[in-house]
DNA sequence: CCATGAACACGCTGTTCATCG
DNA sequence: CGATGAACAGCGTGTTCATGG
């Protein structure tokens, strides 16, 4: 919703949002899982996202009726509960992914266009 | 200084700082100047940083012993004074261009990355 | 102990206010 | 009014604490 007049960069949460719908397409897993699989994508970038951000992230985007919840047992263990998650509206889906999109994009240009002046 | 362990995206702080630094390389302007002319060069980004981040940062590469303050009165107006910026200490400078290179490269790369994986 | 989630604290950045010529 | 700079406020994010199985 919120238009920006300004931003800087953008913001870790929103970041995080967009990757995590991504990872909801494809496979169902939880929220501990996610950060760990997201500090091992990131590892060799030094990005270590910690576990409150990805439940912040996972709560708005409940909020948001992007994703829904879904408690199941995990597999295995004695009696852990944990909470997978699913893609609730994919028209939601694709609007958010278009709008992350831009921003990224703008971002990744913004970058690029920094290292090119100073160091080119 | 400061090694962070984990950090997502470079500060607007050290991204304005670096930039100054490599402007002030070129042409010695005083703070609005800059700040008009970062403005102009992000415009299509939408980046639009303000003066209180500008004077920050520009104070800090004063402490940090980079740049050097040197006022002057406004050419062609009334008796508007405004500070100028020099370059103080030129292995400093290259010392943050490489620590900065790193960084801004890292980022670039994270977005990249992030941009791949979840558009392609 | 593992996963989740809430509460709390702090740092970065934007907005506003103050000064000076 | 133009430039500088300080004070203040808000928000995003990291750290810590709490709950449940």
């Amino acid at each position: 919703m919120g238009e920006h007049k300004s931003r800087f960069l953008v913001k870790q949460r929103a970041f995080l949002k967009i990757y995590l719908i991504s990872m909801a397409e494809k496979e169902q897993l939880y929220g501990k899982k996610y950060q760990e699989v997201i500090i091992n994508k990131f590892k060799k970038y030094g990005y270590k996202p910690n576990h409150s951000e990805i439940y912040k992230s996972l709560y708005e985007l409940i909020d948001d009726g992007i994703l829904a919840r879904k408690e199941k047992v995990k597999e295995g263990m004695k009696y852990q509960k944990v909470v997978n998650y699913i893609i609730k509206d994919t028209d939601k889906v694709k609007l958010y992914k278009k709008q992350l999109k831009v921003e990224l994009d703008r971002c990744y240009g913004l970058l690029g266009q920094a290292i090119q002046d100073i160091y080119k």
